[in-house]
RNA sequence: GUCCCUGUGGCGCAACUUGGAUAGCGCGGCAGCCCCCUAAGCUGUAGGUUGCAGGUUCAAAUCCUGCCAGGGACGCCA
């Protein structure tokens, strides 16, 4: 808003010299301290037109600005070859606790997303393998990107497709019939499925891997699992009830996550419900020549610039990209979306992209809403071993640890809080506040550690600020208080990055980014801190209410963002 | 080989979309602050030729080209 004044005022005072509002508003910029004031034109362009020394142009326009400047802006220099522009902060101040006030739990919130409906499809766990740290990343990523869109006016859905077929479910159905304990399957189901799972791949002699499935050639194991598998598309009756079991089973173990996790869907469904879909678009696009037929009945799709894809096995059954094809149609044709965003790991990238080129060739031309989020791997350096399943590090084990820690600390500093809630920000900040495209390193030191940047700072932060608000009665403070008072920088430096807090919801979600609302709760929290370090505000004296609004304002804008990324704002910690 | 991603103090990150002033922050190290709204906090200090080399520009961590390093994709796996 306080460009285009600046921009404005800057026009009319250098008129008839070629260079327009539009311009100017490109060149504004925020100086990189804040010292240094809250809106900054460089003058180094105008230097080289008029072939003046920068610094004299800009004192010279600084000068003549002074001289007529609005009531809102306090102070206009210039320094090295910048005009700064200085707002004024009470007046500031003043708009926001407004809007805040007004707003509440909507301050921030946008209108970008006005009648528009976005699908977002993320987490994706395998039935019958366990959540491991992996999958974190996706549901965390996921559930956060649907909650930025929410703010910005989308209509969401967020879809859980879980991977409820294929050759993994083959092995898990063999090994169910021959090891499984049912009492161990009663008392901890995850668990069971789990060791059923690692016994099978034992037998196969592979490594577990929880992500996809080794098809080895001729292994005695290896065909038994094929064998299955063909025989629930059969629809083998009694392959099919273990089939069940097994998905009611997993399920429960997703759901115990979610629930921690505070995660949920608008939609939930297994990958299997699409194969006869995509199976129909394929023998459609095969009889219209767009898919082309192999000597041994494979079919196929080829690209200009992209590796020909197999969409369909010379056996017949479907793989993974013939029921993402049907689910992609089937999903258009049930929410005709704006876009839809797939959340996995960035590995998948070529898969997507073969995925979106097939499906506009074929004619489906809402491919262009289709987009990929590929984020970095989770590493764990050397610190897999400290697991007890060996080579996995599993998201119960990764929650329960943390939450352990969080107790701990609650108990060592005697102070209240919610240790689930503890524990569970500590893990949703760390894996947020990393752009999505970077790997994460993962290290138990840095995920069990609640100082500095750190989710439970953040909370602590709002903590902090509930508290102060709780030892006075807010609502009897004059919402139109006296905010001239407050001229300490740190006071100042709050109001600012309270007044960026829209903004910086809008850039999160055009540029698909939790971490920019992560960095800016950091920010914020920061800011905060070195604020009430500095200026007391119940024993404040002329500057007591302005203060005491701040403060609510930092609570209301935290607990807002600490929203956009999952995390519950605590009050008492 | 082709394509994609990443490279910023010992470690973990920010700033790159939209070029701008002295490259911010955290952890760890060292030295301090609980008479005082919660010490999960705050202050001070040491630590950087932003992987390398060119180019564009008045100005490059940011844009372009090439190279180097790490990771990944290129299955009738998912």
């Amino acid at each position: 808003m306080f460009e285009g004044r600046i921009a404005e005022l800057l026009a009319k005072e250098m008129k008839g010299k070629g260079i327009s509002k539009e311009s100017i508003l490109k060149l504004l910029e925020k100086p990189s301290r804040s010292e240094l004031g809250d809106m900054a034109f460089p003058c180094f362009i105008l230097a080289k037109k008029s072939r003046k020394n920068p610094a004299e142009i800009a004192k010279e326009l600084a000068e003549k600005l002074n001289k007529k400047k609005p009531e809102d802006i306090s102070k206009i220099n210039a320094v090295k070859g910048y005009v700064n522009f200085f707002f004024n902060a009470s007046l500031i101040a003043k708009g926001i606790i407004k809007r805040l006030l007004d707003e509440k739990d909507e301050f921030g919130s946008g209108k970008t997303g006005r009648n528009k409906k976005i699908v977002i499809d993320f987490s994706g766990p395998n039935i019958g393998k366990p959540m491991h740290i992996g999958h974190i990343r996706s549901t965390i990523l996921g559930d956060s990107l649907l909650r930025i869109f929410d703010f910005q006016g989308y209509n969401v859905k967020g879809i859980n497709y879980l991977g409820d077929i294929g050759l993994h479910i083959g092995k898990m159905i063999v090994a169910y019939e021959l090891w499984l304990d049912k009492e161990a399957l009663k008392d901890n189901p995850v668990d069971e499925l789990l060791r059923l799972y690692i016994k099978f791949c034992d037998k196969e002699k592979i490594e577990y891997n929880e992500d996809f499935e080794e098809e080895l050639q001729d292994n005695e194991w290896t065909n038994k699992a094929k064998e299955k598998l063909r025989l629930l598309e059969l629809g083998d009756k009694k392959t099919t009830e273990i089939w069940h079991e097994i998905i009611r089973v997993s399920k429960e173990g997703f759901n115990e996550i979610y629930k921690i996790l505070n995660v949920s869907f608008h939609e939930i469904t297994g990958q299997s419900l699409f194969s006869e879909k995509g199976k129909q678009i394929i023998a459609q696009a095969l009889k219209e020549g767009k898919a082309k037929l192999e000597s041994d009945g494979a079919v196929y799709a080829e690209f200009q610039d992209l590796p020909k894809k197999y969409v369909l096995r010379s056996n017949g059954t479907a793989s993974y990209i013939t029921q993402d094809i049907g689910a992609a149609v089937e999903r258009y044709r049930k929410y005709k979306f704006d876009r839809m965003i797939y959340v996995t790991d960035f590995r998948q990238e070529m898969h997507f992209r073969q995925l979106f080129a097939l499906l506009k060739e074929w004619g489906y031309d809402f491919s262009d809403k289709l987009l990929h989020i590929g984020f970095g791997t989770i590493n764990f350096g050397g610190e897999i071993m400290e697991t007890r399943k060996g080579k996995i590090i599993l998201l119960n084990d990764v929650l329960e640890k943390t939450i352990v820690k969080a107790k701990e600390e609650i108990k060592k500093r005697k102070t209240k809080g919610n240790a689930a809630d503890i524990g569970v920000g500590a893990i949703k900040y760390a894996i947020l506040k990393n752009a999505p495209a970077k790997d994460v390193n993962f290290s138990w030191e840095q995920a069990l550690n609640f100082e500095g940047d750190s989710g439970p700072y953040l909370q602590y932060s709002h903590a902090r600020a509930c508290s102060i608000l709780r030892k006075t009665d807010i609502n009897k403070v004059n919402p139109k208080a006296d905010f001239s008072v407050l001229d300490n920088p740190k006071e100042q430096a709050l109001i600012k990055i309270l007044s960026e807090f829209p903004e910086t919801c809008k850039n999160a979600s055009e540029q698909f980014s939790p971490n920019i609302i992560a960095n800016y709760a950091y920010n914020l929290s920061k800011t905060f801190n070195d604020f009430y370090e500095a200026c007391p505000v119940l024993k404040a004296g002329k500057e007591k209410e302005a203060r005491l609004l701040l403060v609510a304002a930092v609570r209301q804008v935290l607990k807002n963002a600490l929203n956009l990324l999952g995390i519950e704002a605590i009050e008492e910690m």
